[in-house]
DNA sequence: CGATATTAGTTGTTATCGCAACTAGATGCG
DNA sequence: CGCATCTAGTTGCGATAACAACTAATATCG
């Protein structure tokens, strides 16, 4: 009774969720590329390197917060960006469970040429749109982010 | 330079992209639940189902078309939907490779009761915005689906 | 007709994901 | 202190994905 009242047949195409995977599939392909050009690495690296660009220090755990990844791939993230000489890791002086991550000087470096590659998708994405539609694209795609969090709206 | 002009850190979460593949993770993990609960489903399976009930006869290959999903996905959820007696397949009597695919009576039970529930996310998913609102959703989500394809504009 | 090229679909391999078990440091409290 | 609990991060495992190699049926063209 949401979208095709009288019609019991769901339209894929027509699905909103749905058009939402196929893009990210899209997106994601692109991006995978773009990343394992730079050097080898993986969507989840790329990931945690932007991560961290954004704000150094962070850790790992603050980094599964704030991106779609569980422990597991940001801590095989960070090792595989350890090895690479991409990140650093410090533990904290107050904490010792916690490990601060920084990029590296090479690491800097691949995160600006990864960025501005990064940065033409959205662009690409955003191309057909005319510039109110992008706009209202931004912010409505920014309120669904802020809303719906998944998982059927327990308690 | 097309959305931080003057800073050299890209935001994700300011990133259109980045967020649409946000959405897709928490979109993907609720369908998986549902369709888990509807009989151990899996995606590709839910996907598979979905194309066939729109269209009855649909081939392995028309599937794959329409959907963002590998041949051999799709040719292993297949597989497991004739195991499950959801769906049949009958020969094409023009070109024997091609197999026609049906959803079963228990297949068609099985879709009309996922369907309600998968319509369900959509519902969700759009439930905080206004109907204007989910009503320019819609039309911007379909302008990006048929206008950005991946990979890098090759020709 | 017969060789070659295409296409539909299957199967195998490898990488990644999601989850859960586990380790180790930190905290709370008697 | 001593014991239980909690949290950060690691590791192992089963399911899923992408991709390539393969089989079988068809189409093309001499």
């Amino acid at each position: 009774m949401a979208v095709n009242p009288k019609d019991d047949i769901l339209r894929l195409d027509s699905n909103v969720p749905y058009q939402i995977s196929v893009l990210s599939h899209r997106i994601a392909r692109e991006t995978a590329a773009i990343t394992e050009r730079h050097g080898g690495l993986n969507i989840s690296q790329w990931r945690v390197m932007a991560a961290v660009a954004e704000r150094p220090g962070r850790t790992a755990n603050e980094v599964v917060a704030i991106t779609p990844m569980d422990k597991g791939i940001v801590s095989r993230a960070v090792k595989a960006l350890l090895d690479k000489g991409m990140l650093a890791r410090k533990a904290s002086n107050e904490d010792g469970r916690l490990g601060h991550l920084f990029l590296t000087a090479r690491g800097e470096k691949k995160y600006a040429a990864l960025a501005a590659d990064i940065r033409g998708i959205e662009a690409e994405l955003l191309g057909g749109l005319s510039a109110e539609d992008a706009a209202r694209l931004r912010r409505l795609i920014g309120a669904l982010c802020r809303s719906f969090q998944g998982g059927p709206q327990e308690a």
